[in-house]
DNA sequence: AGCACGCCGACT
DNA sequence: GTCGGCGTGCTC
């Protein structure tokens, strides 16, 4: 057997030291731990190379949870710790971390410590070399910056600041400010002050993409800190260095996307969620953990406080707010001196559409080119047009592997499934009976990009979607592009909505739109609410006011209302309303069990099976019937669901403890996989 | 999840 | 006669 490197290995398993019973978490779909011997000084936290498996061969690593002096199993099973990683134990905080989320998420304990770890330390492994640090800058208070260096604060930004820094214990702040009010000042100036009392601060936003310019700023404000990057973009051995350095106490502000918020953090003195509506802080495979609500768990079980930020906050946020749960601080007044934009309905119920395009949308666009001004029309549907179809037949454009179109994407003359990736050709007749009049049907970004080239031949039009902006350079290149001034109009999906501000942009036009407040998803409007409000407050500048056109077949309806009010609370208020009629979150909670396999009915007949080991178990919970997903085929594979619902969060976690229990006993055929979903966001 | 063991088809 | 298909059983 090969032996670690040296330097990996703090002590080797001596026979005759064998006093401990290590219990042991690891990266298996079994809901327990395993129990190895141990060698005196292997604590709770350490992290250990285990042989696992049927013949003894293999090594796994895991994180010792606990010590006792005997173990449940029969001695001669027990085998011992081949390797301790030279790595200080884990804080007893991060391990009650990980439990928590094994128990609310109800996902193995080793399967989360797993994923809390980085890339290395879950291999075993460590970096070649960890940063020699200077011992001053390690553990130390970061000076506040000089206050004249620092932006003058509004009266209710600086309210926001006294607030959170006053806070003491746990205090959850929902920051609610509307486009522009500086939120980002705020928590910069509540990160200062915690970092001045020798604090560390965990700030979280969505995406990977947002964080170069944040850190840049962070960077130019706290030039003494020392500041940890964390999101999947960070090679492994950096993201292990900043795991460790998190961990030693050398990092001063750990920022980051979700996976950050499993940083050890042994001075943590605040958490910053930025964005905290955002769907992208709920992993939606693998363990599906909400990091926004794991950080709250947090925030409590270590007493500090957290803020959590947003234009247009979620529904569950929003409501805890309302109910005095989180406090409230809004920020009503823009730091900014642009004015925010006009918003407009154009009912498209009267009129032929150009190209999807109305003649009031089109007008604006002219006058906007006229005077040298950009332009952005909003289409949240990236490729040609969503399907290709032969109008004789009735023959569509379908995947083989999922139960979904494949997209036309002229671009490169092919099709494509947006889900599996599949690829095809672009058939020159009906695949079906020979027709040669087959056409595609709707619109997607590049449709639109292609009519608006042809009906304003001298303007410079320029398409961003997953498709245009496949890469960061790519995308970077784009940005340049339109910074430097070479875009007339840009066409683009919701890539577009978030972050960058784009110099002379005054119009925003919103297409395509309507789908979403009649989608079966109860979500739907408040993402599409979100969205808007994003995209909108791209346009205008404090010299050039910004427009925002919605085109629409229904311009009374309350959600487009409320955009033109600018009136997210009376948007809340509303959905509020209609969710708690309709007994959906916040006003219930839910769970998703979900399965698949290659054949349908070998999924949902397991998980009929599960509805009636669940309907056996009793308590307060409604149990629904178990139906094919929407996409009830991805990659081959056939999926439905089970959803679990009860007007009580305990109710509903005891539930899921003893139902789990039974699920992992069901027998199943060997090519189904089950998964749990606890507060789904999609379905 | 891996990875073994364990019984039935087309190949050197 | 074997190499190898994937069914099912276990992992401290």
């Amino acid at each position: 057997m090969q032996l670690p490197p040296k330097s990996e290995v703090k002590s080797r398993f001596m026979p005759q030291a064998l006093d401990l019973v290590l219990q042991v978490a690891l990266d298996v779909p079994l809901p327990r731990l395993f129990d190895y011997l141990g060698s005196p000084g292997t604590m709770p936290g350490s992290i250990v190379r285990v042989p696992f498996g049927a013949a003894g061969k293999g090594l796994k690593t895991g994180v010792v949870v606990a010590v006792a002096s005997s173990s449940a199993q029969p001695a001669d099973k027990l085998k011992a710790v081949e390797a301790v990683l030279d790595v200080p134990p884990l804080p007893p905080d991060w391990l009650a971390l990980c439990e928590f989320v094994s128990r609310y998420y109800q996902h193995p304990l080793g399967g989360v410590t797993s994923m809390a770890l980085p890339p290395l330390l879950r291999q075993g492994k460590l970096p070649r070399r960890t940063k020699a640090r200077d011992a001053s800058t390690a553990a130390g208070a970061v000076p506040l910056p000089p206050t004249f260096l620092l932006p003058t604060l509004l009266d209710e930004q600086a309210v926001a600041v006294a607030a959170i820094t006053a806070a003491q214990g746990f205090a959850p702040f929902l920051l609610h400010g509307i486009t522009g009010s500086g939120k980002t000042e705020v928590y910069l100036q509540a990160i200062a002050a915690v970092l001045a009392r020798g604090g560390q601060a965990l700030m979280l936003v969505p995406e990977i993409a947002l964080t170069p310019q944040l850190e840049g700023r962070v960077a130019a404000r706290f030039p003494q800190a020392t500041i940890v990057i964390a999101h999947s973009g960070v090679a492994d051995a950096g993201r292990t260095r900043g795991f460790l350095d998190a961990h030693a106490g050398h990092a001063d502000i750990v920022l980051g996307t979700r996976l950050a918020v499993f940083m050890p953090l042994p001075r943590l003195g605040l958490i910053v969620i930025d964005e905290e509506h955002d769907g992208s802080f709920k992993q939606q495979e693998g363990m599906r953990y909400s990091a926004r609500d794991v950080a709250v768990f947090r925030a409590k079980q270590r007493g500090v406080p957290i803020v959590l930020g947003s234009a247009t906050p979620s529904l569950e946020t929003f409501h805890h707010a309302r109910n005095g749960r989180y406090r409230l601080i809004e920020l009503t007044r823009r730091a900014v001196a642009e004015a925010p934009p006009v918003v407009r309905v154009v009912d498209t119920r009267r009129e032929k559409l150009q190209d999807g395009m109305s003649a009031a949308l089109l007008k604006a666009l002219e006058a906007r080119l006229e005077k040298a001004e950009q332009s952005l029309i909003f289409l949240n549907r990236r490729g040609y047009a969503p399907v290709l179809a032969c109008p004789a037949c009735g023959w569509i454009s379908g995947c083989r592997r999922c139960a979904a179109n494949l997209v036309v994407h002229l671009a490169d003359k092919r099709l494509r499934c947006h889900h599996c990736g599949l690829e095809a050709g672009i058939p020159r007749a009906c695949p079906d009976c020979g027709n040669l009049d087959i056409h595609p049907f709707g619109r997607g970004t590049q449709r639109l990009e292609a009519a608006l080239s042809e009906r304003f031949p001298t303007a410079r039009v320029l398409r961003i979607d997953r498709d245009s902006a496949s890469t960061p350079s790519k995308w970077q290149a784009l940005l340049a592009s339109i910074h430097a001034g070479e875009v007339d109009i840009l066409v683009g999906t919701q890539m577009l909505a978030k972050g960058h501000d784009f110099p002379r942009l005054t119009l925003v036009g919103v297409t395509g739109a309507d789908a979403a407040l009649f989608a079966a998803d109860f979500r739907a409007p408040e993402r599409l609410f979100s969205q808007l409000m994003q995209v909108g407050g791209r346009s205008g500048r404090a010299d050039l006011p910004g427009e925002v056109l919605i085109q629409t077949e229904h311009p009374d309806h309350p959600l487009y209302r409320a955009l033109v009010d600018h009136d997210y609370a009376a948007f809340a208020a509303a959905q509020l309303a209609e969710r708690e009629q309709a007994g959906f979150p916040p006003y219930a909670f839910q769970a998703l069990l979900r399965a698949e396999a290659k054949q349908l009915d070998t999924a949902l007949e397991f998980l009929g099976r599960a509805r009636e080991a669940a309907a056996a178990l009793g308590g307060d919970i409604a149990l629904y019937d178990p139906v094919p997903m929407r996409l009830f085929r991805k990659m081959t594979l056939e999926r439905g669901q089970l959803l679990v619902e009860s007007a009580s969060r305990p109710a509903l976690q005891g539930f899921l403890a003893a139902w789990t229990a039974q699920l992992y006993e069901l027998k199943a055929p060997r090519d189904l996989r089950w998964h749990l979903d606890v507060d789904p966001l999609e379905f």
